[in-house]
DNA sequence: TGGGCGTGT
DNA sequence: ACACGCC
């Protein structure tokens, strides 16, 4: 059996674990820069907000009713291992699938004492942490995430329920779910099956996979089986390490200043090369990309990318940074108004099993040594006392690559100086 | 009017 | 490179 959590309305969950005043209003918390709103309330909900809306497209009425905070992602990353922790207490097999969502393996586990366990499980998550969760139990991952929610929309099964791939009650509601729905299907897939006569799950399952293989692909054809109960996504590659790793922001402002691109390529640089040494990974290639504001069309429209190799594999930011450096030089138009920029890292490689290239120049052992530690003990003093304790080169006050966030709350849990006060 | 991945063709 | 998907 296959359990799926999933946190209810996970950042304004967060957000009112420290804020209960925020409980029973209307919360939204927005995207970087305060751009979509990407979490919402039940109550939000009801006022016709939608996911992914752009915040300034809200009706100024509505606009009025709701409380719209700038995402807190050094709270909810947090909150996330928390809630993971508890999780790991009910079962050895949990799979992070995202930062609001844990696969968990029950196998060995007796069938008939899963929904208790999983009633006990979601009460000690909110008793430990505060945050409300559901949970969805299936033979398959995406009947899992069916049943989950299920969990959450009919409060018959107080957030926790059980899906049986072969009861009467499962083909029912199977029939009356639109393809759309099931987890892999969006628009564009939908609208194909449609074509097909395919307009619900049951439709789906009881569909031939060889003949949905043929018009889309062997993911659709897995999908056939999942609603069938067979268990065939494998979520393994979730700890698989990446193959590439990208950052990349929007700036908080326009701008046309070569000095602002140079220091958020640096700031995405660094923040790359950490994610890369986390994975104890080496890149071999390294994307630099800039562009405008697709979106205003009274400015002219750029973007560029270019891919530069690296002279040799590597894992050190102060290279990464050399190379974007580099490469801005050469993306780079004078008078444009750009609107954001980024690095991707890529071909990489394990670094304990590193190819040298026929042309790699040979580096001391010492020299190396000495570089890899360097690179650690910086990582080691920003995981300790905070990030960016330590960087590589300062960035000028009120630059515009800054993020606009006005309406972030305090980091609660990760800063010293943000704690929550208790007031006498 | 976000950011960061993945798979498949 | 592109299409499409997830959250």
């Amino acid at each position: 059996m296959i359990g799926l959590v999933d946190c209810n309305n996970f950042y304004v969950s967060c957000e009112r674990v420290f804020n209960p005043r925020l409980e029973g209003e209307a919360v939204g918390v927005m995207s970087n820069n305060d751009g979509c709103v990407v979490a919402r309330s039940q109550e939000i909900k009801s006022l016709g907000v939608a996911m992914g809306m752009p915040a300034h497209q809200i009706d100024p009425h509505i606009r009025r009713k709701c409380t719209l905070l700038s995402s807190n992602y050094a709270l909810y990353g947090d909150m996330s291992s928390r809630v993971t922790d508890v999780l790991s207490q009910h079962t050895p097999h949990v799979d992070v699938y995202s930062i609001d969502e844990s696969f968990l393996s029950f196998e060995g586990f007796e069938a008939d004492t899963l929904e208790e366990r999983c009633q006990v499980m979601r009460q000690q998550v909110r008793r430990d942490t505060g945050i409300p969760v559901s949970v969805g139990l299936s033979t398959s991952k995406t009947l899992a995430k069916i049943a989950n929610h299920r969990a959450k929309k009919e409060s018959m099964f107080n957030g926790v329920a059980m899906m049986d791939p072969n009861s009467n009650d499962t083909r029912a509601f199977l029939e009356q779910l639109p393809v759309n729905e099931i987890w892999g299907v969006a628009g564009r897939s939908a609208a194909r099956l449609h074509t097909l006569g395919i307009e619900n799950a049951w439709q789906l399952r009881t569909a031939s996979p060889k003949h949905l293989r043929r018009h889309f692909s062997v993911v659709m054809e897995r999908l056939v089986y999942e609603l069938r109960g067979e268990n065939c996504i494998s979520l393994d590659d979730m700890s698989q390490p990446k193959k590439q790793i990208m950052v990349s922001r929007s700036f908080g402002r326009l701008t046309t200043d070569k000095t602002d691109l140079r220091e958020a390529l640096r700031a995405h640089a660094s923040r790359a090369g950490e994610k890369l040494r986390r994975q104890n990974g080496l890149a071999q290639a390294l994307m630099v990309f800039v562009h405008t504001n697709r979106f205003r069309q009274d400015l002219p429209s750029y973007s560029k990318r270019l891919v530069i190799p690296l002279p040799h594999p590597t894992d050190d930011s102060r290279e990464l940074i050399k190379s974007a450096m580099a490469g801005l030089e050469r993306v780079f138009k004078k008078d444009i108004w750009y609107q954001k920029c980024g690095i991707m890292l890529m071909d990489l490689c394990d670094h304990d099993n590193e190819q040298l290239g026929l042309l790699a120049e040979p580096i001391s052992d010492e020299k190396r040594a000495r570089n890899e530690k360097l690179m650690a003990t910086l990582d080691k003093l920003n995981r300790e006392h905070g990030k960016n304790t330590v960087r590589l080169g300062m960035p000028r006050k009120q630059n515009a690559w800054e993020l606009r966030c006005e309406h972030r709350t305090p980091r609660y849990t990760t800063r010293w100086e943000e704690l929550a006060v208790a007031k006498t």
